[in-house]
DNA sequence: GGCAATTTAATTGCGCACAACTTAATTGTG
DNA sequence: CACAATTAAGTTGTGCGCAATTAAATTGCC
């Protein structure tokens, strides 16, 4: 194990943190236009593509918890995109749907993906293999997770 | 454009964004025990780096501005692990320097890097290679965004 | 059927991130 | 030298993330 190990730029982690915060600056002012944020925006990604789900299904989805998707699902409410309430065949379960409003804001989502890879500067194909290994790496690292805290 | 290009799974935002906080997740027992939260670990990465450093160099080499840093610095102060002065040439710049404690604490993180290479279940070679394309890429999205906001 | 264990959300508290603003020191220019 | 422009930190306010706790509904087991 060489000094180098705990060098900020040798750190995996660190390239993640700032690719990953980089990316939302350059989502920030197209999400402005719709009245999201980011967080805000994968919620609504998930209720484009099933139209309603369960707070634990979006929690599975975008591995997430109550305590960040109530609050957050609370001001989705407030903006009129998105009604909730609980399931009658499961008191327990909440119900999130899009409402007509929530649904027609996808069309003005439609040209974000492409901009986004614009901005990437990268080949279709290179996006495609690194957002794989992305997915790779963080089932290993959910993995060793799970295995070192014996959950 | 496809549909499916509003597809969660088929953003590469959504990757990093999973990735980067399960490399977190990953983290967190790990420096639990020094103390740390993972943003102050890196601004420690820092500090063992260069011993000391302005709070706006901090700033540059983390991308973080006064609003992160101020209060974590102030955090870090309270734990004993850095002092922090008016440099007398400048007082408008502040030294951000590490005492014996925060230096020492450097021990105590010397295994983590490694830990961390076999929770990815990666090879070193693919690790360096992913972190690179991650740097590029946050380059790449620096530069898109610096000319769409035209400063 | 009764009741303990489990499941699902909501709440609380803390520490980031980040925009917007304020304050204070320094630099540059006439 | 005066003073406008710039620079560096700090402050305020909002919205996550996440751990820990609480509350309520459901399930499972006797």
């Amino acid at each position: 194990m060489s000094d180098s190990d705990l060098h900020l730029e040798n750190q995996l982690c660190f390239a993640l943190y700032r690719a990953s915060r980089m990316i939302q600056q350059v989502y920030r002012p197209m999400l402005e236009e719709l009245g999201l944020t980011y967080p805000q925006y994968l919620v609504m990604l998930v209720l484009w593509e099933r139209g309603s789900v369960t707070l634990k299904e979006l929690g599975a989805a975008l591995e997430l918890d109550s305590g960040t998707l109530s609050p957050l699902i609370k001001r989705l409410k407030a903006a009129g995109l998105v009604t909730s309430a609980r399931r009658v065949t499961d008191e327990r379960s909440v119900e999130i749907a899009l409402t007509p409003e929530g649904r027609a804001l996808r069309e003005r989502a439609t040209d974000i993906p492409h901009k986004i890879g614009c901005a990437t500067q990268m080949q279709v194909d290179d996006i495609i293999s690194l957002r794989s290994m992305l997915t790779d790496l963080a089932a290993s690292l959910a993995d060793s997770h799970t295995k070192a805290t014996k959950d």
